[in-house]
DNA sequence: GTGATAAGTAAGCAT
DNA sequence: ATGCTTACTTATCAC
């Protein structure tokens, strides 16, 4: 583990540098990974590329997007650990409301049980016949 | 999503194929991840390795390593994900318990509410006077 | 082609 | 040197 607060481990962004050391002279990471296919083209034929130079060009375009899925890919990860971790304690919050009120009913329910108690002592003492089925309680 | 089961994504373990085409025509991969830095060495000096074959080989020695280390990685975070869903399961059951219990008691003390509301109407028909601390009941 | 994911590679940090 | 974790790359699968 650190022993400081320094993010750990992991590769820094440091292989960001553009994909192609020369970019093909004009086309940028950003504009090449958000141009449309058929703008794309249209640059392509403008500038008059190579079949070869248009192959690599569109290969660094799914590259670079591939670049975009795994970072997202990566983000939902976490977010669905966090989603995972938050539920569970709100749960267990859940849990200690229920246990709480648990307990208050189950003294509640002491309390009536002694007083009925009471009340039924009292009645033989005062030997009051008490109807069968109010006679009753554990 | 996979409309089927097969396994989604992903690549397969296809790069698999050893990592040097030649393995400098003696250690397999599995050998050279396993094997010890001492005896590592002492094979590189009794076959006559340049320097640089000697780097190379440390290098390869390494990415193995790593492989392995990603894998446990991947393996380790799938884990930890499995005990987080287990927990949440076992505490929604814990929680689905406990609110059985409840709506019990729940039942319990109205039964024995009512039960001490026919004792005091009973009295109060009988016109027996109740000792102040046995007659109160919300 | 686009998006997602698993395995593999490399960088960086900690021990 | 070893182990772990992250960002990146590639192969593959679904759509």
């Amino acid at each position: 583990m650190p022993h400081d607060l320094k993010e750990l481990g992991g590769r820094k962004a440091i292989n960001m540098a553009p994909l192609s050391p020369t970019p093909c002279a004009e086309i940028s990471d950003d504009e090449l990974v958000s141009i449309s296919v058929r703008d794309l083209n249209r640059q392509l034929k403008m500038r008059g590329l190579t079949r070869d130079q248009i192959v690599r060009m569109k290969q660094r375009r799914r590259t670079l997007k591939n670049r975009g899925y795994a970072a997202s890919c990566r983000i939902k990860r976490i977010e669905q650990k966090d989603e995972l971790e938050n539920e569970k304690s709100q749960e267990w919050h859940d849990m200690e409301l229920m246990q709480d009120e648990n307990n208050r009913i189950r003294e509640e329910i002491e309390a009536l049980r002694s007083k009925y108690d009471a009340l039924k002592r009292f009645a033989t003492m005062k030997s009051i016949p008490l109807p069968a089925e109010l006679d009753i309680l554990p």
